[in-house]
DNA sequence: TTATTATTTTGAACACGTTCAAATAGAATG
DNA sequence: CATTCTATTTGAACGTGTTCAAAATAATAA
């Protein structure tokens, strides 16, 4: 793992991770080396190594970076939108605003789904940072007023926060002039979405529910 | 891309293939390295590579000669069941069956998401495979009298081929015994969409066709 | 200060996927 | 048959991510 203990280091790392940084946008991530990396950090290889596991590493440290950056924002838009819809529209469009300028490293996180690869977003050692990505989605789920069964209900923030992964999934691809395609998939899904909901109101909805409720526990476990 | 020309070479093809997937059995896809395949087949690396265009390439080879041996018992399945439902779970199932002894290996295939990538399900490369498979949707549904709107029904067998696609996926990483989970999941998905189909017909459902079809519009484009 | 230990840095070396010029075998032609 | 052309086969060499023993530097103890 990375090793930061003295700020003196810290520097260094900084350095590396900004020189991959720009590397990977000049000359895409799988053209960038390594060699050429440590070259414009002004290290050798080996030096990269030591404050990163691998190339893929660099990439999750940016993820972290942006984490960190975005989050105050995050905070602002719970506090200003009281619907879900408001919440998940700015919290997921504030996301996909933020790395519009890395759009195609983006697609170096998501290549890995495999969650025994240290890199997916499913795996064991990105949970910390997975969870607190889905702390947000909780938190836009807990503190609206929804009415769903309580079958259902707690998986809602995970389930949203898959929304969020297959729509930032599509617009990483998305080659559509702007991403207009993921901006249409992004409004469309969310007005389904609040009809759904409404919907679900509804006693003619309610013999899906024991079934879907089942299905959740049969994916994600129990509670 | 492979070179097949006279039945001499034909055969050399052949044995590299089968080495490569005995390899990749013995030591997984990751561990097998291409001078392994290429000893254990008796050729000289280079050879490996006159046949194929890479070692993804072998694993897409593989799911060439699969989707062949598995032609005639998905027909079979086709012409043996007449509802949606029975003929999905005859598809997939068989599927399923088929590359259980290869789970492992399949997670190859599926490990590339990136359409740009020529080995992606999504690629333009693989839509000759994509498409053999997807007729099979395409006659499962044609084939079995669904009611649903005309905004909706031609989008069903890609719906159904990627809803094939996230249970294959799902299976592929699934850890628990016998892959039980993914057999909850195959069975309770397959009920709730039966459920779906017949709450369709009913008037409460109505509203959410218009954006549902605007939805798989602006996914999959016009028709 | 000097000695010792911990941290950081180096760059050659390794393993692997892949390429390619050259060698060989086979088919076609005269 | 000899000759020319094509298909196949070879294995050394390349580029890449990664490792690691050794060197250099910094921190700490004596």
């Amino acid at each position: 793992m990375t090793r930061r203990t003295v700020p003196k280091s810290e520097e260094t790392r900084r350095r590396i991770l900004a020189a991959a940084l720009t590397v990977f946008r000049e000359r895409g991530f799988q053209n960038a080396t390594m060699r050429e990396i440590a070259a414009a950090a002004g290290v050798a290889v080996g030096a990269a190594y030591y404050y990163f596991d691998s190339k893929d590493a660099l990439v999750m440290a940016f993820y972290e970076q942006a984490q960190d950056e975005m989050a105050p924002e995050l905070e602002r838009i719970l506090s200003a939108s009281h619907t879900i819809e408001q919440r998940l529209r700015g919290i997921i469009g504030q996301k996909l605003a933020y790395f519009a300028p890395n759009r195609a490293l983006v697609g170096a996180l998501t290549a890995h789904i495999d969650p025994a690869h240290p890199l997916s977003p499913f795996s064991t050692a990105t949970a910390p940072i997975r969870n607190r990505d889905l702390a947000f989605f909780e938190r836009a789920v807990a503190e609206s007023k929804l009415r769903l069964p309580a079958s259902i209900l707690p998986y809602l923030p995970r389930l949203l926060w898959l929304y969020q992964m297959g729509l930032v999934l599509f617009w990483v691809y998305d080659c559509s002039p702007q991403q207009g395609r993921t901006g249409m998939l992004f409004d469309k899904t969310l007005r389904m979405m609040r009809m759904a909901f409404k919907l679900a109101e509804l006693p003619p909805l309610r013999p899906l529910f024991r079934p879907a409720g089942e299905l959740l526990r049969a994916i994600y476990g129990e509670v």
